[in-house]
DNA sequence: TATGAATGAGAATTCATTCAT
DNA sequence: TATGAATGAATTCTCATTCAT
């Protein structure tokens, strides 16, 4: 019927797309391999040929995750000593302020964008973790590669002379994480668009001198 | 069997602690009101007398949800007009501290602690919040109500001269109470206590500097 | 709907014995459990409040067979030292005859009696026990015990002085189970009642004669 | 892949031999077209070339059975008139005694020997016999064939004065199948050597002596 | 209050078969 | 001949919910 001569991988990438959306939409409760064949426009028999199982399809989603997340990072691909720490970090959290952005005028279950939908994936995921150490090993990783760049980029200001020398790195860099975990977390139930630029302000100025600005205690 | 004369608040009490420990060790995706009253010694079709359906039942966890961060929070019952701003704070995340401090030396998907079962439950919630409005809301008041108290506190710390004068309340207390729901996240995936105590040392520093301390630009 | 006041085990019985007709009639292959539900006027999901999962229905079948083929066995209920070993052996013989007498006058597919029905089924299990140890220990200890029970009558006929001395009793025992399961499987394909009754009595004979009779070489 | 040009007859057998295999170790409940398929190396679609469907598959390992068992009888290339019907018939035996010799020293659901396989796979077929008239007709031809030259033995001992008179050719060629499909039966369910090499001693003695040696009454 | 028994509406998964290439 | 992809029909099993007692 449908033959729409799509390949192999491209027909699992686009399941694992719906699946992932289904996910962000009505969480893993509520995923159904029907409804993603369904929308596929596939018969339900026909996905469990490109993923046996239903777990086999949730993979997917994780690898998904895993590659989205992985080629965010703006520092992966950056050059050998990149001019500017500061200016880094202010990408980052830029990137940040971009995904976290109060979705849409619109609250309540709008489907927002696709920010909210990573968040919520991701989030999923974060608490099967607690369950699943497959999972939870993946997340170690992420967070790992993430502080390791972030390290990176303290490092070098602190050596440039831009950053504070007695930060800790790993522990600072930990605290930039948190600092953008807990953005997208609050971005979540916030729904006046002003309020959300006005905290990302501010957290910009608090992350900016809690590395550089020199204390008066 | 268990005709011990269990008055009904009690009962529904109980089966609300179950469900809720059950929602935080497997998740929504998990929750089966037939072990819920296994749990708690009678038969499923009992638990549809104190709760008619399913849904009741999680009305209840989240009613729970939130009498428990209601209480938490330690300015509800506050003197009049209490004496430290900053030391209030510091209570404050000093619970957060104890809250998500890494729980016990166990790491991977071990039961855990209370305040996980706390944070994967919220967590939970705050999925379930984007698809509906009745918790949408909820939460929206829950942090309302939160913010609300620490713009208190922070109105008054300004008031007294011990915090900055050009911080807008509103927007301090949001990032306040997203360092503390970073921390809670970062937390999570924390298997290492030390940097834990370390995070959580810089974080306090972090925002007592940033509310208190004049910065030289 | 079906509220025919049936008790537990009476319900489980029911099954039991629908599931066992089943498999006599279209062998494992062919067993659904939601054929034995609706032939029991049961909704399948009610099966499964009995039973569950197939295998413990299957299991329910196997326990089933076990009665049948214990209570079958004419030794059980003997007397401390009876009369005559000879007749007891008829006793048994005549008891297969009546089993395995060729099935009502149609041949084919036709239902047949209750003691095809056994054989069927048992030949069923017996082929699974190949590969279900669990099923294996238990026709092994069936085999065990008609086997144990045989020997006690070879041996009182020996001591008797009916049987000859040098048959050995287990060798002998396994010699005549042979027999009556051979009877049984060459009675599953027989279709002429006539050639079927000359077979028994011929086999009586040869039985009989082997145990006791002087033989001139 | 395995373009090797194999002709379509020997594919053909190549598929039955494995199908035959998977009855043997995993009964009819348990043949998959799609591992037997595999198994030959070749996709599912492609069985279906060589079998539209999975009833001609089952019909190839039946009509398989019949050659092995047409061909298994020793009697068919015998001479015009052969020496000694008490040797043939000891050949016969002979041959079940190695056919159904417990199977390897390993016990338990091993796959065991060719022999235990056939049986296997017999029972199956008779099994399905009663349900299916075109399988049981072939049963009836092939017991009726096996009757056939086994009754030829009979007469030709019967002639020559080496088994009794008295015998009915029929009743005791028929009661010889008996036996011999008893001893493969009774062996499915041993596992020591020694009983079974025992057995099978003397039920060569109890055949040989029924058919020929002079009775005292 | 409490329960055993029952149920309907799905859930994932399986599998022989088909079809375009 | 051979295959990858697709499918329909079925199968076991699950689970919230109901109901008579």
């Amino acid at each position: 019927m449908a033959t729409n001569k799509i390949p192999l991988k491209d027909r699992q990438k686009e399941l694992i797309l719906i699946a992932y959306h289904h996910i962000a939409t009505r969480g893993f409760e509520g995923l159904r391999v029907r409804e993603v064949a369904a929308e596929a426009g596939i018969n339900n028999a026909t996905l469990h040929y490109y993923f046996p199982t239903k777990e086999d399809l949730i993979r997917g989603v994780v690898d998904y995750m895993i590659e989205l997340f992985s080629a965010s990072s703006p520092f992966e691909t950056s050059l050998p000593e990149p001019p500017d720490p500061l200016k880094e970090l202010r990408a980052e959290l830029e990137d940040a302020r971009h995904r976290f952005r109060t979705n849409s005028p619109c609250g309540g279950n709008s489907p927002g964008g696709e920010a909210r939908d990573q968040l919520v994936v991701f989030t999923e995921l974060l608490i099967r973790s607690l369950r699943d150490p497959a999972i939870a090993q993946i997340f170690r990783k992420l967070d790992e590669s993430w502080r390791g760049s972030l390290v990176g980029v303290i490092e070098r200001g602190i050596r440039q002379g831009v950053f504070r020398a007695e930060l800790d790195p790993a522990v600072t860099a930990t605290l930039v994480m948190l600092q953008i975990k807990g953005f997208g977390y609050q971005m979540l139930g916030e729904t006046d668009p002003a309020m959300a630029d006005a905290v990302f302000d501010q957290l910009v100025l608090l992350v900016e001198s809690w590395l550089s600005v020199k204390l008066i205690e």
